[in-house]
This record gives C-alpha cells, structure tokens and sequence, in this order.
DNA sequence: CGGCATCCCTGATGATACTG
DNA sequence: CAGTATCATCAGGGATGCCG
C-alpha cells in the first residue's frame, strides 16, 4: 500500500502544473470529448490564446493530453484527454464537488472575517 | 445528488485560496494538531514568515483554520484546524495519493516528450 | 486554422529590517 | 514571539502582430 502521503517537492510542482488556473478547465472540458484548439477556445471564452497553448503543451508535456495532428486542409490539430488525464478526473470532479458544497460556509466566513477586520482596522 | 459539478469563477478561486503552494502545506499540518507560527514555520522550513502570514490569513478568512490567541507573556498564537478544514483533508490526501501514485507514468511522459521535442527543435 | 514571438504590466514572492 | 513594512525581483498573463 502507499504510506502516508507527505507534501514533497515533486509532489508539489505536478499538482501546479495540473491543478492550475486553466489546466482545470481544459482537462474538465477535454473529458467530455475531443477538441480543436479554436474549439477549446470557444468552450472557455476568458482564456488568451497564450494561456490555453501554455496550459495544453504542459498538460502535453505531463501526458495527461494528447495532440493530434490531422494533416487535412489548412490544419487540423485535436485534442484528446489521455488514459492517464482521466485518472484525475474523479480528483477534479471531487474538488468541484467539495467546493460546491463548501461554497456557502467559507462565504459566511469571509463575510464574518471581513466585518471583524473592520472593526478592528480602519472603520 | 449533486449534479455534475462546473468550472465556475467562484469555485476556481476558492480552489486557488485553498490549494496553492503554502495552503497544502499547512493544512497537511495543522491536521496533525494545532501549530504556533514559529512551530508551523520549523514544520515547513522553506517558507519565508511573509508567505506563511499570508496563507495562515487567507486560510483564516476561508475559515479554514483559527487563529486563537494566548494572552501570556511575551504572547503566543495558536493555529488550528476547524471542521470545515478538516472537510479538505480527504481531498488533500487523495491529491497527494495521486501524485505519488502517478508521478512516475508522467516522468516518464516528460521524458517522452522534452525527448521528441529535442529532436524536432534545436538539436 | 493553429500557432509562435514580442512587449509590457501587474501580482505574487523573497530578502531585509523594524515593532508591539 | 508574532508579526508589519518596504524594497527588489520575476514569472504569468494580456495585447498585438506575423507565419505555415
């Protein structure tokens, strides 16, 4: 069996690189089926050209992507989650799960938090 | 049942405030037991004190963790965590399970991929 | 269509010094 | 002990323009 897991630094860099900003989104989206890059695209509107290309040869580069090249036309290149990319599916699917359920909490206390600092602070 | 959970603004940023770099570390800590600043600061020795005031606040006003003063002497402050912090330690662990179940399938993806990537680009 | 290159700017982080 | 304040750095991300 696997011990105790512990926070090391190799630990940490992978889940940077797989838990970040926009790596969510694209592995959430490239779950559900294949996309083209302008496809990808259009499924997050707010992501920059720049960002997505980051965030798909990083998710390329740690195989949880796979890029396909179909030499057609002008080009075609698809997008595809890899077996590997899916086992961090039911991860990233219990992540949004706890945060829908958690949402109303932690928002009761930020709102406890923030009057408090008023108080205390500036007022 | 919770139907099929989103990438929605909110839910991202609290995933940020909750799984960055330092948040992981200290949660996976204060789960063991409460901490003082300087004792959380020997248990992770790489985090600078700003860094680590910075997480123990953001953590605080997620209601993550609480922050209980001991008026004696000089002063001591206590961190621990609450219930509602103790909800993410099965996340967190199940994170950590992953990494180390999986770490070594995406070494190899990189080694695979900086690989090709050596061939086809400069050298 | 699917990128890469460039510039620029901001936010996060580290080092250092000082305080209740 | 437990921070706050300040300065310097630096990677990440947006805007823009060009190429196969």
């Amino acid at each position: 069996m696997t011990e105790t897991p512990q926070v090391t630094g190799r630990h940490r860099e992978l889940l940077d690189q797989v838990l970040d900003k926009w790596s969510l989104h694209v592995l959430d989206r490239l779950c559900e089926g294949p996309l083209r890059f302008n496809g990808l695209r259009r499924a997050i509107p707010v992501v920059t050209q720049k960002s997505l290309t980051a965030a798909l040869r990083r998710l390329e580069r740690n195989g949880m992507v796979e890029r396909v090249v179909v030499s057609t036309r002008p080009v075609a290149v698809e997008y595809r989650i890899t077996p590997l990319g899916k086992t961090l599916q039911d991860l990233i699917d219990a992540l949004l799960l706890w945060t829908a359920d958690n949402l109303p909490d932690v928002e009761r206390a930020r709102a406890r938090f923030d009057d408090a600092s008023a108080v205390a602070g500036g007022e």
